[in-house]
DNA sequence: AGGTCCCGAGTGGTCGTTGA
DNA sequence: TCAACGACCACTCGGGACCT
């Protein structure tokens, strides 16, 4: 990748559905060695979306990391062991009882009839995953700092002066931001992490816990611009599924949302065995 | 074991505030 | 004035604790 061109490097924003940004990164040359020295504050510039800008930021640090990984462990051994560990988390989603019904055509060879290989896949499989999510973890709990904050920000925190509503949203978009950069795609922050991000910002901040619940109320803040961020997406499975699972409209019972959705399995089946 | 209650996490809806 | 966004409310769901 250090080594693309700006067509390059446009190509493979077109194979990672982020062909939108082409004319951009045309018109500010980024080449692979621009793209792979870009900082936080450059990629919000070059990215209007906050959706973009976060799966931009996934794409290299992921490339970022398994090139350390590469350098630290010294062969492409490990490399597929990460391929393989970043691949499990996938399936173990969609380890639906219905889903382990196609597992052979993903998975072949798991297929094999030495029970011996296949025994050392997973395990091998296991293991990768296990180093994986302890490498997560300790990305989180490890390198988590607050972000860099613009410089109206940086002055008012500065001169410890209350934020008004307007300084609020920016610091709440900030942690957002930054947030996004750790949750591998997802939108949805575990409370540990909403407690990580208000706790350091208030330890940094003291200030800001004005009346004693100030925790609560940034907490809140961040979980509802998660959720305003997440609103009008109608194209990420996992928020599909909680709009599903939880949406409803006022004065919509469970019973009268159940007969609603009973009756779109029952359009599902008549479909199917027509 | 099964029922009930409570709590936390998620949603949509509505209203207020802000800034262009 | 109006769109964007935050704050708050009412609601559902799932899981755990507790009780019978």
């Amino acid at each position: 990748m250090e080594t693309w061109s700006v067509d390059q490097v446009c190509k493979w924003l077109v194979d990672k559905n982020l062909g939108e940004l082409v004319p951009r990164f045309q018109e500010e040359e980024v080449s692979g060695a621009a793209l792979l020295a870009l900082n936080d504050r450059m990629i919000q510039q070059l990215v209007k979306k906050i959706g973009h800008q976060a799966v931009l930021m996934d794409f290299i640090r992921k490339y970022k990391q398994s090139n350390q990984w590469l350098k630290l462990t010294g062969g492409p051994r490990e490399t597929s062991l990460l391929t393989l560990a970043q691949a499990a988390p996938e399936r173990e989603e969609n380890s639906s009882p219905t889903s382990y019904g196609d597992q052979t055509s993903l998975h072949p060879a798991e297929n094999l009839d030495n029970g011996l290989i296949d025994q050392r896949v997973l395990k091998q499989r296991r293991h990768a995953k296990h180093v994986l999510a302890r490498y997560k973890a300790s990305q989180w709990t490890k390198s988590y700092v607050l972000p860099e904050f613009p410089y109206d920000v940086k002055c008012m925190l500065a001169e410890q002066k209350c934020p008004d509503h307007s300084m609020r949203i920016r610091i709440i978009e900030f942690l957002q931001a930054d947030m996004t950069k750790y949750l591998e795609g997802s939108l949805y922050p575990t409370t540990q992490q909403y407690n990580d991000v208000v706790n350091a910002l208030l330890q940094a901040h003291p200030f800001l816990d004005e009346d004693g619940c100030g925790f609560f109320l940034w907490k809140r803040a961040l979980k509802d611009r998660f959720k305003y961020v997440r609103r009008p997406i109608e194209d990420d499975e996992q928020v599909m599924r909680n709009k599903c699972k939880f949406g409803h409209r006022r004065g919509q019972t469970r019973k009268s949302l159940a007969d609603i959705r009973s009756d779109e399995i029952k359009i599902v089946q008549i479909k199917t065995s027509a």
